[in-house]
DNA sequence: CGCTTTCTTGAGCATTCACTCTAATTTGAA
DNA sequence: TTCAAATTAGAGTGAATGCTCAAGAAAGCG
């Protein structure tokens, strides 16, 4: 093993980064910031890393895989399952999950890069739940599925924003209580 | 009239970092990018304004009063009136709408300030969306009303991110939808 | 031990940032 | 027309940013 301590560096870069743009967002996250926190010389920086920007999106890649832990190949998945893993994900790591709403607004302005791979996960995600829903309710129309799916993630990233906004909120109770909303055919 | 020109420059500022902050970001609205666009020294700029902070708190402010037009008083208006005053706001003018998304998520992170107002503001908002609520089903009940009314609000928010994301989104259609859901009260 | 590769250091670079200051110009009331 | 206040211009400040680089320390191989 040649370049161990090269691995172990690059790791605590990435996770000083991390923990700073979940902290103090994107402007907060400065190089000098990082290394001070990962207790790392500029240089050592450079030579893991070639831009600031490499890192935030290695840390954002890293955000877009954990917002769904992999079911791979399962297929008996329900959406209770999928909103179960989320709660627990963002329970158990808000750093990431704050990460990926920041880096998705902020960098989607900027770098067209980041607008695709966002867009693309999210219609992954969509196809995940879709397929879930349709395990659930197999009588269900497929534009109907769709259309369910849309709103409940919708509504899903609306609550996850609200908890970034505000860590009181209580997210769980509210992620939960989707499951049991439906379309009523004809509203009011 | 002392200072026409004095207010003429105010505006030319404001809108120009209105305009910058929906396209690029916080981070891309520089105070020289500002004074570009307006056409205007950076002298004029620190005679108007005391602070960058102080343009884009203006223009925050501003977006924020008008995330909801005012229905100031009036009592019969429904839900399906408060999502169309949005739809079209959005419409005319997404710009207010990113920038009010980008300052909620970045500033909050470093400014307890626009943290509290932002809170305020979601408060006032699902305030006025239960009153509409209670207006077009008033047999239901107050805590239920309330748990619609967060979901609802949670999932406009999720498209308003998602129309923030992807110019292509029919956002319009998708709220509308939302009118017709209602929970179901035992789920699947 | 020697020797190459890998890694780290830390001073320092160019650039950009928000912001200041003085002098000049424009404005509007008298 | 006069004059003072309001407004603008634009060079300039210091601090902070992302990033470079030459030199040396450490690590792993023979």
């Amino acid at each position: 093993m040649r370049n161990r301590a090269g691995l172990e560096t690059r790791q605590k870069i990435l996770d000083a980064t991390r923990s700073l743009l979940s902290e103090r967002g994107l402007e907060g996250t400065t190089v000098k910031a990082v290394c001070d926190r990962a207790s790392v010389r500029a240089g050592s920086f450079y030579n893991l890393f070639d831009s600031k920007e490499q890192v935030v999106m290695a840390v954002m890649r890293e955000a877009i895989q954990a917002v769904d832990p992999d079911p791979e190949g399962t297929g008996d998945v329900g959406v209770g399952d999928l909103i179960e893993a989320y709660i627990s994900y963002l329970g158990n790591d808000p750093a990431l999950a704050r990460v990926y709403l920041l880096v998705a607004i902020n960098g989607s302005l900027t770098d067209e890069d980041t607008a695709r791979r966002i867009a693309r996960h999210h219609a992954d995600r969509t196809d995940r739940f879709v397929a879930a829903m349709r395990h659930d309710r197999p009588e269900l129309a497929a534009t109907e599925i769709v259309a369910r799916v849309e709103a409940l993630l919708a509504a899903l990233n609306g609550y996850t924003m609200q908890a970034l906004l505000d860590p009181s909120f209580d997210f769980a109770a509210h992620a939960r209580r989707l499951l049991t909303m439906e379309p009523a055919g004809d509203g009011a």
